[in-house]
DNA sequence: CTGCAAAATTGCAACAAATGAAGAAAAGCG
DNA sequence: CGCTTTTCTTCATTTGTTGCAATTTTGCAG
């Protein structure tokens, strides 16, 4: 007999589901400011209280499901092969992200795009953003300290890993100047951002000496 | 006659200043959250509503002493010589901002080190702090486009300042995991940490497929 | 120094985010 | 069905933040 989660936490997840449907769907028809969080938990028939039993803070409804996506970037660093540098598999790990991000942003992912719009538009969400970046990055660096034991130290890796992201991120920000671009870069062809991003990632792979 | 700034403007500096005064010092004894909007307020002798209109928020009003650090970036960056390439003007310029704090960190700025030890222990204030890295990246970029106009194009400056902050940036993180150590820090000889940060420059430099 | 316009300050009301505490409701389990 | 544990709700409270109208202070012309 198939266990599985009881009622309880059924219940639980269903909930969940529901206070991220309705604050992407407020968000994205009225604006993030504009949305409170009565609104949210009126939206998923519960009370605001219980909103902060589910999600901290406001702004952490919209990272619900980024975890995943570190996870893919860990797992390449994991599997590293005997041959590998350090930078051979930095860079499989980031192109691994971008490219399920390419597969599937659009379709699947309702929360990528209104959160794109959110940090290009909300300081307090672009805050949380950069600071789940930098942590995400510690992390990043201890994994690639692991993989490669005697050849990065804990500080070098994080140096390592704080090029590449600096790069990217910093590129990604260049790219999009106003909040409405971001719109634009899902309405039409991957292909050109994705280009600078990838220029992005030699630069740091080749070193700011080569530029 | 030196006509100087009217009464008004000095009084409004004095009141700014009594502010930022009473401001790090309450945030040091007591703490940041344990510091109120009012109890600032009180501690410079105006009203909590007068506070508004001198910061907008009260994250700011630890950041009352940044652009000057950036100007100084951005002097070395403008007077590039005819040989120089971008890196080496960057690198200068980073030089540049790591001695000044060497110099006067202890002494003349009380704010860095309350700053810092905030931005370590304080959501709010890290991300409001990596929120203003970001647009100081930006215009650092921009300035370094406008110093090598045919030779780094926006995007790619944007690029080479990311990689470069961002593997210092997070090399900082790595070495200060825990708030107390910011204590640590500025107690004792600054020359080892100054050190890794010279090391996180070389990695940006040389490029990460050097390690 | 007097009066007046501009600017700064204030108190007050209001709203939203966040947190704590006590009790009601629901789910799991014997 | 009763009992226990978890979850949800209600209520109150603190704090940051903003708008508005009243008041005070400053700069300045006569």
């Amino acid at each position: 007999m198939t266990t599985g989660p009881g009622l309880r936490e059924r219940k639980k997840e269903r909930t969940r589901q529901a206070l991220i449907t309705a604050a992407l769907g407020l968000f994205e028809e009225r604006g993030y400011d504009e949305t409170t969080i009565a609104d949210i938990a009126a939206g998923a028939d519960v009370s605001a209280r219980t909103f902060f039993s589910y999600f901290p803070s406001k702004e952490e409804i919209l990272f619900a499901d980024t975890e995943d996506r570190l996870a893919l970037a860990f797992a390449v660093i994991d599997q590293r092969g005997p041959e590998d540098a350090p930078v051979d598999v930095l860079v499989r790990a980031m192109a691994a992200v971008f490219e399920r991000a390419e597969q599937f942003g659009q379709v699947f992912d309702r929360a990528v795009p209104v959160r794109l719009r959110m940090v290009f538009s909300v300081p307090a969400v672009q805050g949380m953003a950069l600071q789940r970046m930098l942590s995400a990055q510690q992390r990043l660096a201890a994994r690639l300290h692991a993989a490669f034991p005697d050849r990065l130290d804990r500080v070098e890796a994080a140096a390592v890993v704080g090029a590449l992201v600096g790069a990217v991120v910093n590129t990604m920000l260049s790219l999009v100047q106003a909040p409405e671009q971001v719109d634009e870069l899902f309405a039409g062809d991957p292909g050109p951002v994705l280009a600078q991003l990838r220029r992005a990632v030699e630069v740091a792979v080749a070193g700011i000496g080569a530029s």
